[in-house]
RNA sequence: GCUGGUGUAGCUCAGUGGUAGAGCAGCGGUUUCGUAAACCGCAGGUCGUCGGUUCAAGUCCGACCACCAGCUCCA
């Protein structure tokens, strides 16, 4: 028998049959793996386990724990709720179903029939009885032809579309019980590994993802191989809803969303005021240091900045109705840059000025779709934390990578590591969508790749995905719900100067033209303070907590040494609270527990003998009794230094 | 904008055709208390809005509005 050589991902050798599979290899290593074993990598190709192998390869048996092998799992869970569905609803057709990051999805066109909540349980009860019937998964490749006289015969539309763009290939089918679909593949050997089984929810959702097509119903779903990691999987998902911004905000009284003002148009409370301004006051300081201009800029201008920008006809549909006064017409303005272009261009400009950094926290106003609206993550009325940095070409790199620093700064002030950087290029398959000039973008998407080198950003490249005027790098986080959103931003412009006529005088005594950077750490201010307040779950650290300690007298017998202790905290620039309501003090705790303020000073007999105060940290408990210095000290170094953990 | 779901007191929620409820929060009292909820009382709602069916609608029907999930979009 002629022999072929796999090798393993540690770098072992071993010699088998030609046409051996994946699951006679792992059996070959241990019963224990081929238990586990879902799916196989082969030469980098996830295959199912039962393929035959007909060459030397490198080899990789997947478990559960690899994503491959998740993958496999999940694709194979939405063919088994097909199976279901089809089985209680004959008829169904369906359209494609592939594993997420979280589980599956299948989107299947019903006719008039709607999903609700109990068809899910029947649907899921039915798949729990199919996947206990332990059937194997089989591939079986057919000629093109036979495809489509099969879902020819089988009447599905959405299927035969699908084979549209396979002409001429071999196609695969997968066969498991009664159930035969459509798909590369890979998948699991068999229904019986699916053991927990959990349908989440039915959206609504365009054939091929298009709104001109008709809309499919799309049921999510995830399974496990395990009823514990299910269990667990749920834990985490609630875990997440109690994280949402918008139930915290709500509970903290940080923001206020009201129809009564408009959907989208957030009203700061107090309590959120403050977290805010010191976000503010925090970028603003660095910016001071770095040579930033703060300017100040209406929130209405005449349209014809926008004209000139050439924002208006490439964004006409998500700006608000332009107003008519006096003939002219103004805007709402969607975005900063025209009025500080009129700032920048207001006089003479040397090249010795440059670069110019002209900043503001600058309100915008977007029209966004109704049902795109979401709690302080997407409104329509957000404040950028703009600058714009005008320049010469020869201080582009420099900026870059000062503008990256202090996004970085940002970044790590706030313990954020669970960010990715996107360096968004413009497509050249569709250079129509772009203003400027080729070499512009050329260069400035070599000065971007330059700057996140120097900078050691840890990027990915996203074609396509550039502003119309620009290349740009995005900072993008993930909220509770595993949602990623972009929040800061740095774009290089050549355009805008172009469009607005904007030069500066070089050291020839020539006209030239100057580039110009686009940036904002935050991004917006709204959407930040949303994934702020998710990623601390409304635990804001000292420096940032609305209110950062709260004095709690045991009686009112010692409310006197309480107002002294409080006056003391207050006169040292402490945000605190006296709390002299008539309660015992086991509820005061729990109340500001509740409200997560960072630190309560109990004082009570013992306290005032000594001239001391016991303190107690959130979630923490009881310190013990200190000095009032003691505490003042290392509470206010704590702010200095933006302590995260308290 | 599209599909589906939800909408009852400040908050969380009960109430499936027959006089609008509870807990928490609020207010008034009693209690003076040592690290996550003392006790008594009071007040609080055109049941999202408008229209319809009915002797009678929070409850049934229709339209609209808002919010939630997803889709599409996103400077």
């Amino acid at each position: 028998m002629e022999k072929i050589k796999i090798t393993f991902p540690d770098g072992t050798i071993k010699e088998f049959d030609k046409g051996t599979t994946g699951r006679q290899i792992a059996e070959s290593i241990s019963k224990g793996l081929a238990k586990e074993a879902l799916a196989v990598e082969v030469n980098g190709e996830v295959w199912d386990l039962s393929r035959a192998i007909a060459n030397d390869a490198s080899l990789k048996i997947l478990k559960w724990a690899d994503d491959g092998g998740k993958y496999a799992f999940w694709h194979s869970s939405a063919h088994l709720m097909a199976e279901a569905i089809e089985n209680i609803y004959p008829g169904t057709k369906f359209s494609i179903g592939p594993p997420i990051e979280n589980g599956f999805y299948y989107d299947i066109d019903m006719g008039d029939h709607t999903l609700t909540g109990d068809d899910l349980s029947k649907i899921e009860e039915t798949m729990y009885k199919f996947a206990g019937r332990d059937v194997p998964y089989q591939r079986e490749e057919k000629q093109w032809e036979d495809a489509v006289v099969y879902f020819k015969k089988k009447g599905d539309p959405y299927k035969l579309e699908l084979l549209e763009d396979l002409k001429g290939q071999t196609i695969s089918f997968y066969h498991q019980g009664n159930f035969t679909d459509l798909c590369y593949g890979p998948h699991i050997p068999s229904t019986g590994r699916i053991k927990a089984i959990k349908l989440l929810s039915v959206a609504g959702a365009y054939w091929r993802g298009s709104e001109k097509n008709k809309m499919l119903q799309r049921i999510y779903g995830v399974t496990f191989p395990t009823k514990q990691e299910l269990d667990e999987h749920l834990y985490r998902l609630e875990e997440a809803k109690r994280r949402d911004h918008r139930k915290l905000g709500q509970e903290l009284e940080l923001f206020l969303l009201t129809p009564k003002v408009g959907g989208g148009l957030p009203l700061w409370l107090p309590k959120g005021t403050i977290v805010r301004e010191t976000l503010e006051n925090f970028l603003r300081e660095e910016q001071k240091k770095r040579g930033y201009l703060s300017v100040v800029t209406p929130h209405i201008g005449n349209i014809n900045l926008y004209k000139t920008s050439g924002h208006y006809p490439y964004y006409k549909d998500s700006q608000f109705t332009p107003v008519k006064v006096e003939e002219e017409e103004y805007l709402l303005k969607p975005m900063n840059c025209p009025h500080h272009f009129q700032i920048y261009a207001a006089k003479p400009r040397s090249y010795r000025d440059l670069p110019i950094r002209l900043a503001e926290f600058g309100t915008v106003y977007r029209y966004e779709q109704s049902g795109e609206l979401n709690g302080l993550i997407r409104v329509r009325s957000f404040t950028v934390d703009d600058s714009h940095m005008f320049m010469r070409q020869d201080q582009l790199k420099q900026e870059l990578c000062d503008v990256i620093e202090l996004i970085q700064l940002v970044f790590n002030t706030l313990g954020f590591s669970d960010f990715k950087t996107r360096l968004s290029f413009r497509d050249p398959k569709n250079k129509d969508k772009y203003g400027g000039e080729d070499e512009m973008w050329v260069q400035a998407e070599k000065d971007i790749k330059e700057a996140a080198e120097l900078t050691k950003l840890n990027y990915y490249i996203g074609i396509g995905e550039a502003a119309f005027y620009g290349p740009k790098i995005d900072f993008m986080v993930r909220d509770a719900l595993g949602r990623t959103w972009q929040l800061g931003t740095v774009q290089v412009d050549y355009v805008m100067p172009e469009r607005f006529n904007l030069e500066y005088v070089g050291a020839d005594g020539q006209k030239h033209r100057p580039v110009v950077i686009h940036r904002a750490p935050f991004g917006s201010m709204e959407r930040f303070m949303g994934v702020l307040i998710e990623h601390f779950a409304g635990e804001f650290p000292l420096w940032l907590a609305p209110l950062q300690a709260v004095v709690l007298p045991i009686t009112d017998q010692h409310l006197e040494y309480a107002q002294e202790v409080f006056q003391q905290l207050k006169a040292a620039g402490i945000r605190c609270e006296l709390d002299d309501r008539n309660e015992k003090i086991g509820y005061k705790i729990r109340d500001w527990e509740t409200k997560k303020v960072p630190y309560m000073i109990v004082v009570g007999e013992k306290e005032k003998e000594a001239n001391t105060i016991s303190v107690r940290q959130h979630k923490k408990g009881d310190l013990g009794s200190m000095s009032r210095d003691a505490f003042l000290s290392s509470t206010l170094e704590a702010i200095k230094q933006k302590t995260i953990t308290l």
